[in-house]
DNA sequence: CTATTTCTGAAACAATTGTTTCAGAATAAT
DNA sequence: ATTATTCTGAAACAATTGTTTCAGAAATAG
């Protein structure tokens, strides 16, 4: 018998994860918080909690995020390895055109290490990053399109780690070419 | 006709570096710093300047450690192979050993994305790093030591791109097998 | 409509931030 | 030893930090 809360919350979250993601966990105010998101830090302390726990919440919605697209992509009708081909290729081009490089990555580094939840959340995250490669590159192997000469869970781990050196790259050199060269030596590697 | 400055300035600056390498830029405050340091904070901005300027300083001691080591390695009087695969190893150690990351990698995602002269510094500690491995690369294939049927430039980029992920990987599974594996899957490639 | 509960906005909170001030100690040159 | 200069330590600075308070607006249920 009372009044609801009045703002999107998902909005929120939503608004807030893009001040995380830009200035990184120390590098906003609860200022910028409160200001991109539109709502008093009364409403936020009611309502989502600390500085702590909206950082919690706006990396988990990062993570929901890039589960959902892993799971779009293993729906695919393509091969595995067309499907594997094509998300190389937007990875790369996230890389190139995205202006604040991989949230999961800034935290894992800012965040992860002082920080036991953020730590699981990006791990969980990473887990299943390896599945969706681990998956493409078993069922590319068992349908005879890539060599099936090496253990795919040790290709999976290796590839999986790969990406992060790219966005540094990038953030260093500001070198579209040198990524895209290196996605397709990454590619032939895979595929002969 | 005057006081000259008290306190060993290389060594404030180390010390003011194993707090920015720990905490990050935004997470160490300057009382985190002069107490490490062991000096007061009138001292630091007559003599050094303010928090950026010591941050610049720092991030430019830990790039000079690390060229310092490239260049020793490239005198090594062992082959190109073995010395690139001695460094491999000492890698893997210091990523399984290190408490707290490497710091141009920490640094690159939180500070080179805002602050130019970081970026730049770390740009060419990247440079160095590419052109050490590029060095050893090229004179292992002119001594027939690997494949020459692949660019030595592209490998160099590539492999310099991969420790990044190496080091994410251990702050979120803490996995010395993981880290470990894939050196070696790196090693086997190179070398066949 | 009334009563009750809950949310919101603005202001205030103490603590910490990066930085400056300045008196006095320390030293080098005369 | 005196002088001139510069460094150091402690304190203070204003600004910003994350967080709390609370009066009043809003809305649900009776």
């Amino acid at each position: 018998m009372a009044r609801n809360v009045e703002f999107d919350e998902a909005l929120a979250i939503q608004k807030a994860m893009e001040v995380f993601w830009k200035k990184g966990y120390n590098g906003a105010s609860l200022r910028d918080l409160t200001d991109a998101m539109k709502i008093n830090s009364s409403s936020l302390y009611n309502t989502i909690g600390d500085k702590q726990e909206l950082f919690v919440r706006c990396v988990q919605h990062y993570t929901d995020l890039r589960k959902l697209d892993w799971e779009k992509r293993l729906k695919s009708k393509k091969s595995p390895l067309a499907t594997l081909v094509d998300y190389i290729h937007e990875a790369v081009n996230i890389i190139i055109n995205g202006e604040d490089s991989c949230m999961a990555v800034k935290s894992a580094f800012e965040v992860a290490t002082n920080d036991l939840r953020v730590k699981q959340i990006l791990a969980a995250d990473d887990q299943r990053s390896y599945q969706f490669l681990h998956d493409l590159i078993k069922n590319a192997m068992q349908q005879g399109e890539i060599r099936d000469d090496e253990d795919p869970a040790l290709l999976a781990d290796y590839f999986n780690s790969t990406w992060t050196g790219w966005y540094e790259s990038y953030i260093l050199h500001k070198d579209p070419v040198k990524i895209r060269r290196m996605a397709e030596y990454f590619i032939k590697q895979l595929s002969k």
